[in-house]
DNA sequence: GCGATATATCGCTTAATGGTAATATAGCCA
DNA sequence: TGGCTATATTACCATTAAGCGATATATCGC
């Protein structure tokens, strides 16, 4: 049946955000529900693929379908997602200014986070074995 | 080389949380660095499999690599966390009950997002046409 | 019932993932 | 030096995932 441990939920919900079409389709369900025609034509993807990646979103729990005459809107649920942002608290503290102490990788973070800019070499030496 | 597009970033970071051993991984790094003798402590998985771990979350920049003799403590870097909480923004508002003031899409989801009823064949069929 | 439209499902291919055991590499200690 | 400990790397297997074209199913409009 359709029970899953809380782990289990977190996977699947995580792996379905894992991918930019599904994201993209979460994104666009969240101005309103769409039908899969509708959904498909940002993307150069086929009609069956657009359909088992909304199985995927559907299995994740993050979209619900109904039915309008031969159409399918589907719907966003954010359930998922909410469960998603419960389980980031704990870290929220990394990123919020809380430090207190943790001086040594605060400096490792501020350098990495400088996004947009290279992702900062790996450090040291590293491989070079290949 | 190790640059990559947000999206990607986005993909490699869900991907890496993805996986039940990953989220236990880095919620124990939240508690402070380790070496993987210790890591692997918690799970009935070889080390090469643990290794194999710590590769993805490291290519998902979420963990970084120091040494220490013969160690290699890991060290939390939660700079993609951030990353997926700023993603989920847009979404708050679906289970923050914030939903006023935003009455513009509000309306359109109340229509539409009758859900669990059907969508009252409404209007123009093929309409938005995007 | 017929044809058109919307979507799902099937069968297949390719690539990625998670796991393993075996082995290699690196740094410590005596 | 040699041996011990910690970790990475390699080679392999099984499973899953993402994509496709082809086909099946469902509903509408006539």
């Amino acid at each position: 049946m359709e029970i899953h441990s809380s782990d289990e939920h977190l996977n699947m919900a995580f792996a379905a955000l894992a991918d930019p079409t599904r994201r993209a389709i979460l994104v666009r369900l969240a101005t309103g529900d769409a039908d899969v025609s509708e959904l498909m034509k940002p993307f150069a993807l086929s009609q069956p693929t657009i359909s088992k990646h909304l199985n995927v979103l559907e299995r994740a729990g993050l979209v619900t379908c109904t039915r309008d005459a031969q159409r399918r809107p589907r719907t966003l649920v954010a359930v998922p997602l909410k469960e998603v942002d419960e389980w980031l608290n704990p870290f929220r503290r990394f990123w919020e200014g809380k430090f207190a102490g943790l001086d040594d990788y605060l400096k490792q973070m501020q350098s990495t986070a400088n996004k947009s800019a290279r992702p900062t070499r790996k450090s040291t030496k590293k491989s070079t074995k290949r």
